[in-house]
DNA sequence: GCTTGACCTGGAGCCGACTCCAGGTGCGAT
DNA sequence: ATCGCACCTGGAGTCGGCTCCAGGTCAAGC
């Protein structure tokens, strides 16, 4: 029984992460996925593991991490345990980075709303 | 005495708003700003209107919003009074996706955070 | 009267992040 | 056995948003 040995196709992998087919390929292209397992015919099959990699991919790039910075963390990652103290420094970083940019889109929202109120003032 | 009256270079402008030189004349060509005024030699001098309306395109633009999308807006404001409920339903709808994605932010952010904590808990 | 510095123009170039394309393979269902 | 579909590759193209450049103009200070 290997039920947890599943894989999965790039369409199922599209699917689940919201990444199409292109940027999946794109993303291994330039290193930010190691290189996708493949089934006799050549074809990608993802494992668990990628797909939870996929996931890391999609909260930095969300919080607005550009991709040079993620393929330096992918190679803090790939080259093992000693880089910990690195990820740790590089994804606290990140987090400041993210903490000012919700900061930023707050201030910048009150404005926006200020200037609805403005306008409802305007037309009565 | 004319105190009101006050006119910006484009260097002052720049410094005053954040935008490049570059990024301002950019705005202009595209219609984001409507034509700058210019004294003599050919050279623009912003008025203290200009470097309102600029205060919105950053709030704008720092939010998120898509160039297209700001022209929309600027021309509704050119357009005149009638069209204040257009621009109220544009910054509304606009309001509704920042929200959306300082929700977005919070979540990847409290992701990353965790993976944070599990890095100092595997480090000991 | 010459240099310096801030500005002007139109147009080209750049960067990040995809996205699309042409031409080809293999597999499952009819 | 053939159709359709999901997939493959390398490379080119797109898009948004600037950013840079060459060559030129003025005004003020030395």
């Amino acid at each position: 029984m290997l039920l947890g040995m599943s894989v999965y196709t790039p369409g199922q992998v599209a699917e689940e992460t919201g990444f199409s087919l292109d940027t999946l390929r794109y993303y291994e292209r330039i290193g930010l996925l190691e290189p996708i397992g493949r089934n006799a015919a050549g074809q990608r099959r993802f494992t668990q593991d990628d797909i939870g990699w996929l996931g890391m991919i999609r909260c930095l790039r969300d919080t607005g991490m550009p991709i040079a910075e993620m393929l330096r963390f992918a190679e803090l990652v790939r080259a093992g345990e000693h880089t910990i103290a690195d990820r740790i420094a590089l994804l606290e970083s990140h987090d400041r980075r993210v903490e000012a940019q919700v900061a930023n889109l707050r201030e910048k929202q009150a404005a926006i709303r200020n200037k609805i109120g403005y306008y409802r003032a305007v037309t009565g």
